[in-house]
DNA sequence: TATGAATGAGAGTTCATTCAT
DNA sequence: TATGAATGAACTCTCATTCAT
């Protein structure tokens, strides 16, 4: 075993340069350890292993942990709310269309890939890195809360929704999408019947619009297709 | 309990330990600081010194740092849960109106004491233990579960609330009053104009009951007081 | 080996508390590892070893690796130093007898222990910790000089000394000494013949009193214009 | 090597590098970051970025850091003691004539350049070099041993000089110069009104030939015994 | 030659846990 | 019980050195 294994074809490099893609890897790694065990509990050596370098490695592209950690909240996040505001500025339809829109690209978007874990590590640290919490709601929390305050007052605005608070709806519109998002992480493993996604949107989004009391008249069954 | 220990004989000066207080004490203690900074982030010694005493009596009582951290929790959480079972044995009224009493009542209770740090513990933590994790799911979860769902179904009985995905909708309806739990102990200093948790909940209520889409004919008054 | 070692008679205890004791072992034991390999090349672990402990004991005490070199510094030489001033504010007898028992004293000391390391590890150092160098200067270079300075100009004021550039000429009074010390740490492995602190003293007293120039006939000023 | 090196034919820009120069550029380089830093402390980084070279490049010219050091501290000498020995050889003049010049010219030398950190390097870091000590003490201190010492002889021999203790007098003839360039790198900051090498030296020089004590009567033999 | 990305041993520091007192 | 001195494993970060390019 020890001479093969330590002569192996001495053609191949013990490692190689990758300048270029080593960021992206170790974003990767990073994201996916800070998700699994919390920004404490991981080990900067098991980041890099995963992206398979040495630990001195990744302090040649971020200067410590912490930085590490923003450059994974940064890189994870930027690009999507920019998608969703010039998806906002382009769209022709009705309010609820897009609200439908927004809310179940963003829970297939982010449920789906381990972004979803961003929330819960934010929420977890906002208390040791207040400078990634302020980070964090400046360039995330505000500009989501934009872009769901925009739909909403556009469909007041056309009668398609009812006047309402807006400095505080908006929380309330996005709340269940977000507990969706922490909960597949902390309680996904207990649910026997696990946990469907659309479900859980279908179920928000019915009641979102139309509420829990029950009416005189029929809700019209075009409006409900939307969802 | 509460006189006798408010007036103790005067000749016994007031700081004196008492052996069995101690449990409750550093339970607290340690409450706040695991609230603060997170299970890694805390460490012993401040929670011995918030206590009052030394790092070494901590071991007297708990084995290690994640025994007395799921005792916090334990200890935490069973009181609130008898209360609110207890409340909602004994509730005559209406749903709506049982509905708006347990949110706004989980509301005031949790959102004002330290109890309100605990889910955000569960949720960042719950990856680290498993096993907390899964004694939360179990007793609180659960618990709240049953007790939301138990009204909505009564409210549906009773022909005031419209049909619903009984097993996805008690989460939605559950979703903004947590969210503001953890928006108080996250985001809270972020935000200029402050957070009014019975704006949030009213807010809540108001989409809730009535969803965002206008209707045809007005809401009656007497409902919306109920709020 | 084994079995006897790991259960060596049960009554002794595997460490002893000693509170009082330790900062001093801890001082004796640093000085002596910075002295022989430097401030960069000394290891922790290399002090804590050397005085009976571990290496987190080592922080109990000291808050860091600077802390602990200041506490050395500081530690070693104030005692010498108040010594040194009450010796001069008491004396009673010539300038010349003074200055001689000064230097002898200063020599005797200084040289025997581990002492004599400091100037060297200062000098070294002082780049590197200007604060450590500018709390030498002023604790130890200017009380030496002043103690120098007075005896100088006693001497002079008596008619027993020559008048002389007094800012400078202290210095010049010191160095051999120092240099002495510099040279035991340094250079005394490669002396064949050893090198002899009473000699090298007796040398510099001679010179500095009666200096090199041969005597009876008048030095001529051509040769003092040479300077 | 002045002129041509100065104004190289202007079609070749002046900054092309020739790998000849290399070494010697590396060697500036590096004294000056020893010095300023210490052995320890100098990063090869630094070292290398301060000659304009990356990392890698060090390594073809020097084996590692210790040889590095090693041949800085070779070719910073040997030039300059070779001078030292020449001029003494030719030297004419009485002996105080030739002692002053040779001090004068010390001082003036190593005073100015960065030589004058290589003392203070050997003296901090003989006890990690000792094959640096070892070089140093053989080929400067005894050859400047020699010097001084062949100086004395001759000034004793031609009755000069009072005869002396002639193997530890030259140390001492030595150690006010040396310590002004010590003083130099670790004080010199701290000291509010400068620190003058003349001055220094002259003070030096005073003492040196007609040392502290009046003159005009016999010194009482009874003062010389309290030495 | 020259570069600088990559390595990995090693050091300082922290802190949960133990245990002499 | 209670203390807090003492431990030592574990972690972050540094930097001399190597080596693919």
């Amino acid at each position: 075993m020890s001479m093969s294994a330590a002569l192996p074809a001495s053609s191949e490099p013990r490692w190689q340069r990758r300048a270029e893609a080593r960021p992206q890897e170790l974003l990767d790694a990073a994201l996916d350890e800070f998700v699994e065990r919390g920004y404490a509990a991981t080990r900067l050596e098991a980041v890099a292993r995963r992206a398979g370098v040495s630990k001195g490695t990744l302090y040649l592209y971020y200067a410590n942990k912490a930085e590490l950690f923003k450059a994974v909240v940064r890189k994870s996040l930027v690009a999507n709310l920019d998608e969703a505001q010039a998806v906002i500025a382009e769209h022709q339809g009705g309010s609820r269309e897009l609200l439908v829109f927004l809310l179940s690209e963003f829970t297939r978007r982010v449920s789906a890939s381990s972004l979803s874990g961003i929330p819960k590590l934010i929420l977890a640290e906002a208390g040791n890195f207040p400078e990634i919490a302020r980070f964090y709601y400046e360039e995330v929390v505000r500009r989501g809360r934009g872009i769901i305050q925009t739909v909403l007052q556009q469909g007041v605005d056309r009668g398609e929704f009812r006047p309402m608070d807006a400095d505080y709806t908006w929380r309330v519109v996005i709340a269940p999408v977000v507990l969706g998002i922490l909960w597949k992480h902390s309680f996904l493993v207990f649910e026997p019947g696990g946990f469907e996604f659309e479900r859980h949107l279908r179920a928000h989004l019915d009641l979102l619009f139309d509420g829990l009391a029950a009416r005189g008249e029929t809700v019209p069954d075009s409006a409900k297709d939307a969802i």
